[in-house]
DNA sequence: CCGTATGTTCAGATTATTCTGAACATACGA
DNA sequence: TCGTATGTTCAGAATAATCTGAACATACGG
């Protein structure tokens, strides 16, 4: 990929990040190893995105901890290089995954409780009871994703409208 | 709702505010009209969550701009007071289809020009154009969502694995 | 018009997040 | 063993997000 186009997709991605809750320094990362067809070493990394060799290692170690990102050796080479998993819609599902688990399951604990409990009554309850509803519908899509990517894209694909794998753009109106 | 069990409810989903990227005033404003049966008066608010009438007076336009919260009258009575709207499933449709607005379709624009340049080749292509896939199939389920949310809760429901409407527990094993 | 009740705004304070860089750890060859 | 190359950690600096509170705006009754 040419240097500026990379630069301006690691921007993209960069900016992206906090949509699915990821902070900029580790989508850039993110960005720059997917836009690479080499594996690439910390300190170039580092270089390339104009960051410090610490936050670089800790960027890489949050993408390793997310499974979208692995390490490889380089023969006849001391230095850790890194890759990108190969397949996009598995690395987005790790990442929605990890959070959901970080993040959504103490919350959902917490809200589930309460719904069962006798306190709420009349339009409060139903709503509490459609707010567990709608999280446990949540929960349920991200397991199943987790569980079956290949099925529940094609699913996923389905629900926005569009025939499976189709890259084609559709005509409107 | 009882005092303390509504205590707990705003701030468990005060806590879980920052997954669908809101801050933690905002949503702790939301659940405590969530858990009202009656409208509140800003001032209240503010006393109930001990923040700021400023606080509380921001946290409430940005609740009545997601479409969330609307404005009520009390008969003989000067001051503004709110309601949540009633579904849950489109209050949820609501806050996704605004950060969609906000954050994915300027970066889904960024992201698109460049998986169609020349720029790319080989495994980079291949990735851009996944990650293009990836992003029209969650904005197309979005869309869908904001279009229709009766039908594609019920296909949402059916990707999780779960009869539609069921709120008993599913068997696992 | 004035005074009061209410709501909004925004500059600056507070708090949280992110980043740096130097100290430290590790592994290897000589 | 020592020196070098490389990677990691984490205290504190830099930055960003959030919140407060006082000034300001508005609307009403008198």
């Amino acid at each position: 990929m040419r240097t500026d186009t990379a630069q301006r997709f690691v921007e993209a991605w960069g900016a992206m990040g906090s949509l699915w809750g990821i902070n900029r320094s580790v989508a850039r990362v993110h960005a720059l190893l997917m836009a690479s067809e080499e594996p690439i070493s910390l300190e170039e990394i580092a270089e390339r995105l104009q960051i410090s060799k610490g936050n670089a290692s800790m960027s890489l170690r949050e993408l390793r901890n997310f499974g979208v990102v692995r390490q490889v050796e380089v023969p006849a080479d001391r230095r850790d290089f890194y890759v990108t998993e190969p397949d996009v819609w598995t690395m987005f599902f790790r990442i929605l995954g990890e959070r959901k688990r970080r993040e959504f399951d103490p919350a959902l604990q917490a809200i589930h409780g309460l719904a069962s409990e006798a306190g709420a009554t009349g339009a409060v309850r139903g709503r509490l009871e459609q707010m567990a509803d709608l999280l446990a519908t949540v929960e349920g899509v991200v397991n199943r994703f987790l569980q079956d990517p290949q099925s529940s894209r094609a699913a996923l694909a389905f629900v926005a409208g569009m025939p499976f794998g189709d890259k084609a753009r559709r005509k409107r109106g």
